[in-house]
RNA sequence: GGGGGAAUUCCCGAGUGGCCAAAGGGGACAGACUGUAAAUCUGCUGGCUAAUGCCUUCGGUGGUUCGAAUCCACCUUCCCCCA
């Protein structure tokens, strides 16, 4: 049987952060983040890293894993989480998955396997290159040819997709398709339980996604991108498409002013938001606590702790 | 005071007599999602209807016409030029 753990999810904004801090005090439980952007060392302005002062002394783990510059992704993720889960759960405390990254939190606690294959290798920037010239509905052809079950489920504007198809094809001979329906069958790696949070008003997560972009503006979010730039940061990197990152760098260039990069900021944080809600729509096995107007602490830590005790947790 | 131009569906913006509920873009909304995921992609966007279809809409009013967002008149508002 699967370890339990506990996991806080949520849009942007919607205070999971701080509801993870008091359930780790509360249960003896420490962080590990899913957010593919906090993993980011010197990345704590735009991606809402929590700060020492606000982490209350509660472990925070999967936090500065990697350098700006480095390519991170979510079987690393896994690795590096399940590892810190396996530590905290020896050490007889509460794992609390705090974060909004659907992917990571998913593939944390199913088990999942990646296929194991390298994704900056030849083979993919050559395909990347077939496709540009190619086209997307052309490569979906050749697809068909190995893997039709795939190819009629993939866009042919979705480039990322269709490329890694292809590849995971190509390097491993097993069809993605396969893969998939291997991984499926492996068991879950642990028995989460998972809270959400959200507002029961959308213009109310909305305006509250606009004034923290505008706290952050504030804080200096130009000089931290400034700086990273600075450092010789591709802006073409991972770490640099991130919310926030990727226009500040378009203002400091000079592409756009500054308010227009204020005002991409908070429409693209609006739209990822909207995301996250759909991603964690699709789940039934998740417990919503929604916000009227303006987070309750008290009222929350409540109900999860009822939540988090119904399942066994405590 | 005189002359010229413009008003289009949430926004920008095309449309100059029928093929227009009206191109395109943006936004909003909805969805997908297995190694870049704060990424990437898809759908949808006047109302009613299961559908055929019907109704309302292109600043306002009134005309011309079988038929108008498109033509005419007047009105309103905005912009530009001359004084």
């Amino acid at each position: 049987m699967p370890q339990k753990i506990a996991v806080i999810t949520g849009p942007t904004a919607t205070g999971k952060t701080k509801l993870g801090v008091l359930l780790s005090l509360r249960l003896g439980g420490e962080v590990v983040s899913a957010d593919s952007m906090q993993v980011y060392r010197r990345m704590n302005i735009g991606t809402a890293k929590p700060s020492v002062e606000e982490r209350q002394g509660v472990p925070h783990h999967l936090l500065d894993v990697a350098e700006p510059g480095e390519r991170f992704s979510v079987s690393r993720y896994v690795a590096l989480a399940s590892a810190a889960c396996d530590d905290i759960l020896a050490r007889g405390k509460l794992p609390i998955i705090v974060g909004g990254t659907g992917l990571y939190i998913d593939s944390l606690i199913s088990g999942r396997s990646f296929a194991d294959s390298p994704t900056d290798g030849e083979c993919r920037s050559e395909l990347n290159e077939r496709y540009d010239e190619l086209g997307g509905a052309a490569m979906l052809r050749e697809i068909i040819q190995f893997d039709p079950e795939r190819a009629a489920k993939l866009e042919p504007g979705d480039k990322k997709r269709v490329v890694r198809a292809y590849e995971v094809w190509l390097l491993t001979g097993k069809t993605i398709t396969e893969h998939d329906r291997e991984t499926k069958l492996l068991p879950p790696r642990y028995d989460a339980c998972t809270l959400a949070l959200d507002y029961s008003d959308r213009a109310d997560l909305y305006s509250r996604i606009d004034a923290r972009v505008d706290a952050m503006l504030a804080e200096g979010l130009f000089d931290e991108v400034r700086a990273l730039l600075r450092e010789g940061l591709s802006p073409a990197c991972t770490a640099m498409q991130a919310i926030g990152y990727k226009e500040s760098a378009a203002a400091l260039a000079g592409e756009i002013t500054a308010e227009d990069a204020a005002e991409r900021i908070r429409r693209e944080s609006r739209r990822y938001a909207k995301r996250q809600l759909t991603w964690l729509r699709a789940k039934p096995e998740v417990e919503w606590i929604r916000w009227e107007k303006i987070p309750d602490f008290d009222s929350a830590l409540r109900v999860s702790t009822e939540f988090l005790s119904l399942h066994g947790i405590k």
